[in-house]
RNA sequence: GUGGACGUAGCUCAGCUGGUAGAGCACCCGGUUGUGGUCCGGGAUGUCGCGGGUUCGAGCCCCGUCGUUCACCCCA
């Protein structure tokens, strides 16, 4: 009778209790930062115009040309399930005349994104992140600050065992000179087929590439870093000032590859020690040319995308526990069915009051509701019944100590 | 997209050279009157991922498929 068992699609990352508590910890670790520099929510479609990524992110990405789910809605219209967060962001900000307002425009969002890969650890098909933007602004301490609200995120998580590589890809100009050279350098290698066709599309990607021959063969390569213009250079060594400043480490990365095209000048990326294979936990970067480039203002940004799975495989490898704070003040016992519509009534008063409450449902034993409350980790359990109804007060049991009190319940709140 | 490993109760896994499945944990009930965590007793649970083949007979062999996982590629 049953039919073929649904299961959940390929490489989609879910999270489901008791784990989903660590998940909502670490994403509201990495999304307090941005709230208290003052960037602001923007809550955005998980589908958009493929075409903005195809402009924005750039075809000749991977993440364009062969990792984007993208479909024809009802209207024959080419829709794209979001594969990152910066380009719908800066199509709401060009959208919403954000960037013909007061600047910078400081913005966070987070949610889900998808794309087309083979599954992997830390690496799923669909996947949290959390972002940042700001835009209109040159200014290299913003580039601080907004590397400065990544690490905190990190830090608030309690992670420890991760490193922030660092570096500039300079203006275009840097850029084109670098270009020149280093596809003169390639050349010269004796190079397979596929790593050919990669470097056509771009030569920084030989940088990345991780087999022994290919790192060696790279080693004398000319960088980026030493074509970069004075005016990039002195713009990148006030960016790296300001961390030692905060005292923020990090790691110059001369052969840092970033995967989408509208990065420029500083980009960076937080790397995790024990995680394998997708270690990076975070990254992002200038893009000085996005918002023209999608029709807006002539305007410069920088950003982040945090990866939310990622950082919390980070937080298990490292031991990190979801902390108490996510835990239940009181856990209520109804005795008998008169005593249901009190507990009800009470735990809304309380609720009302900021102190988190469950409720034994369901006509279990006393003993079956106090194994429930002891699971549910609660601080105080009570239990009402025929006698407490009317007394008025309850023994207000610490589940820690096992040591009960008489109170009224009237008096709950402020004993909780 | 390429390559390797794996797929047995909710979870972690065992299952000898093929003879129609087991453990631990978790879960539920109980150990006499309304208070958990330990202990003791009892209990439910599986189309052995799915489909096909070989065989008298397959969880164990073969093929396919789906999924998971690890690496490459790429990236959060």
């Amino acid at each position: 009778m049953a039919g073929v068992k649904i299961q959940a699609p390929k490489g989609v990352s879910e999270y489901v209790p008791p784990r989903s508590k660590l998940f909502e910890f670490v994403r509201e670790c990495l999304i307090n930062p941005a709230r208290m520099a003052g960037y602001q929510l923007m809550e955005l479609p998980v589908f958009e115009d493929t075409e903005l990524f195809t402009r924005g992110v750039g075809e000749s990405t991977d993440v364009v040309s062969k990792e984007m789910y993208t479909f024809t809605d009802r209207g024959d219209r080419s829709i794209t399930l979001r594969p990152e967060g910066t380009a719908g962001a800066m199509r709401a900000v060009i959208e919403h005349g954000l960037d013909r307002g007061q600047l910078p425009v400081k913005i966070w969002y987070s949610g889900a994104y998808f794309r087309a890969e083979r599954p992997q650890a830390g690496r799923y098909r669909q996947f949290y992140q959390v972002g940042i933007e700001a835009i209109g602004l040159d200014d290299p301490a913003i580039d601080a600050e907004v590397i400065a609200i990544a690490d905190a995120g990190f830090k608030a998580i309690g992670l420890k065992k991760y490193r922030l590589d660092i570096t500039s890809l300079g203006d275009a100009h840097s850029r084109a000179a670098h270009r020149v050279d280093l596809l003169k350098y390639i050349q010269g290698l004796d190079l397979d087929e596929a790593t050919v066709a990669r470097a056509a599309l771009n030569p920084l990607r030989l940088f990345d590439d991780k087999r022994e021959e290919m790192r060696k063969a790279m080693a004398a390569a000319p960088l980026l870093m030493d074509y970069l213009s004075q005016e990039s250079r002195e713009h990148f060594e006030k960016v790296t000032s300001y961390l030692d400043a905060l005292g923020i480490a990090y790691e110059l990365n001369p052969r840092m590859v970033r995967g989408l095209d509208y990065y420029t000048g500083t980009t960076f990326e937080f790397v995790h020690e024990l995680l394998g294979a997708q270690s990076g936990i975070g990254g992002g970067g200038r893009y000085d040319g996005l918002m023209a480039e999608l029709g807006g203002q002539e305007l410069s940004g920088i950003g982040f995308g945090l990866g939310v799975d990622r950082a919390l495989l980070a937080a298990e490898a490292e031991g990190v526990l979801a902390p108490e704070g996510f835990l239940s003040d009181l856990f209520i016992i109804p005795l008998g069915a008169s005593a249901m519509v009190k507990v009800l009534e009470l735990a809304q008063e309380l609720r009302a009051a900021a102190k988190s409450v469950e409720i034994a449902f369901g006509d279990r034993s006393l003993k079956a509701a106090m194994k429930a409350a002891d699971k549910s980790g609660a601080r105080y359990v009570i239990v009402i019944g025929e006698e407490e109804l009317n007394s008025k007060s309850v023994e207000l049991k610490n589940m820690n100590s096992g040591v009960s009190v008489s109170v009224t319940i009237d008096s709950l709140v402020n004993a909780l």
